[in-house]
DNA sequence: CGCGCTTTTTGCGCTGGCGCAAGGAACAAT
DNA sequence: ATTGTTCCTTGCGCCAGCGCAAAAAGCGCG
């Protein structure tokens, strides 16, 4: 547990000492599948670091329509806009099978950042780095037509938690059709023609909730909407 | 000048003399028409805060298209990921029209920032706002279809650069169908005939480059997709 | 005022992707 | 095994939105 909170990109540089202080503050947080750590709308006031498990940060809109905005995988923190007063959580943080995770207070953590400046620091660095990942995404979204959007996803989510097998990289997640298609902003009928295709092409194998890459490289021509047979830049490392 | 930096979000809550630190480590850059402050992918070094004019955020693919991920208006923040080490700009910042504008280095703010370390709370209050409006803009494209996109781009652009008219609020923007469109993930084509429909019924009138809402209820039933008649939350003031 | 450039409009044909509906397959629980 | 539930597939019809092409409308400049 001191283990996932030293090696959190939240905590990085700090000492010995100031860890345990860190952890001496922290308290733990279980959920079974499909509960809540937060509910869009909350007043946000812990900042999360997940222990196991994964987590799913979604959106709803007032017809009812969900997003899928990322996976958290462990050691990743979220629920970071807690730092900031007066804010509520924009997204929801929905466990995916059961989650362990250490949070703090907003209280705590501001005490913790004036005494540890690093920490501070590093929220900024995260909060730069979600900046980025979000204004790719909308990106993608303004500009890619479906099947690239559906590749980009699923490199997107094996970089972060792909597990190399024999078959190919796995991506560690129960992550049905419908799911991907919450991600990528188009309908469950959509992805699973896509999969299929996929496959007959040799470039995925798809079983339910489950989706392994058997040729990234493959993947990511279509990802990069390459005219196929170009060499595409580096997405998924081959050798995992 | 002191004016815009004491009003700016990032420097809210300083003392008088600690302003007057701030705007000594200022610089000022002006930039003429269609001029660049940064280009995506240059190292950034510089905090900029918009004096006068317009700045347009965008993004560009490899196949070239571009992607308008923002407009800043005077008194706004723009390159803010600076503060972070070792980062490149995800985006192209460019003057639309004459600019003037005033920046700090990293260094300089890094200074500022452990002299009067407001300003660091400030910053992560603003990334945490730029988190939360890119989040929102990925649901938007995700979920809403291409005309409830346009008119909730336009909405929010009448929030920040509206100016009220007795015809009604202008966008006060030099706004092309091609930058709406590259703002809402379609073509200048729909989005000439959304216009042109929206002017039928009452809704805007639109000349070159130019957008001015004229019934702004009218305009949010589209925005929130609601069957028409319903009481819409409020998007924008109708007595700015 | 006339020329050239940029922006906008609109007709038209086309298609990518949607979404219903129905059936099948995988899993869980008893 | 049996039943219920959840998830996946696929045929089919449809339409929102794309994008070419050509013309019109604005604007800046000499």
């Amino acid at each position: 547990m001191e283990e996932i909170i030293r090696n959190t990109a939240l905590f990085d540089g700090l000492t010995n000492s100031e860890i345990k202080a860190v952890v001496r503050s922290s308290q733990a947080a279980k959920r079974a599948d499909r509960a809540f750590f937060f509910l869009e709308g909350d007043p946000a006031e812990r900042v999360f670091v997940l222990g196991d498990g994964k987590v799913k940060l979604s959106q709803v809109t007032e017809t009812g329509q969900q997003v899928i905005l990322g996976y958290i995988a462990p050691g990743k923190v979220y629920g970071i806009v807690a730092l900031l007063e007066d804010v509520e959580y924009p997204v929801s943080a929905q466990a995916v099978g059961t989650c362990e995770a250490y949070f703090w207070t907003q209280k705590d953590l501001h005490r913790l950042m004036t005494d540890f400046p690093r920490i501070t620091f590093n929220a900024m660095q995260i909060m730069g780095e979600q900046i980025r990942q979000f204004q790719g995404i909308v990106t993608d979204l303004a500009t890619r037509r479906v099947e690239q959007r559906i590749a980009r996803a699923i490199l997107r989510l094996a970089r972060q938690s792909g597990r190399k097998t024999e078959v190919g990289i796995l991506i560690d997640l129960p992550l049905s059709r419908q799911d991907l298609a919450e991600m990528t902003g188009t309908t469950l009928y959509t992805v699973s023609r896509v999969l299929a295709l996929w496959e007959k092409q040799g470039l995925t194998q798809s079983k339910r909730k489950q989706i392994i890459i058997t040729n990234s490289h493959g993947l990511v021509t279509i990802a990069e909407d390459l005219p196929s047979g170009q060499q595409p830049a580096v997405w998924v490392d081959e050798e995992m």
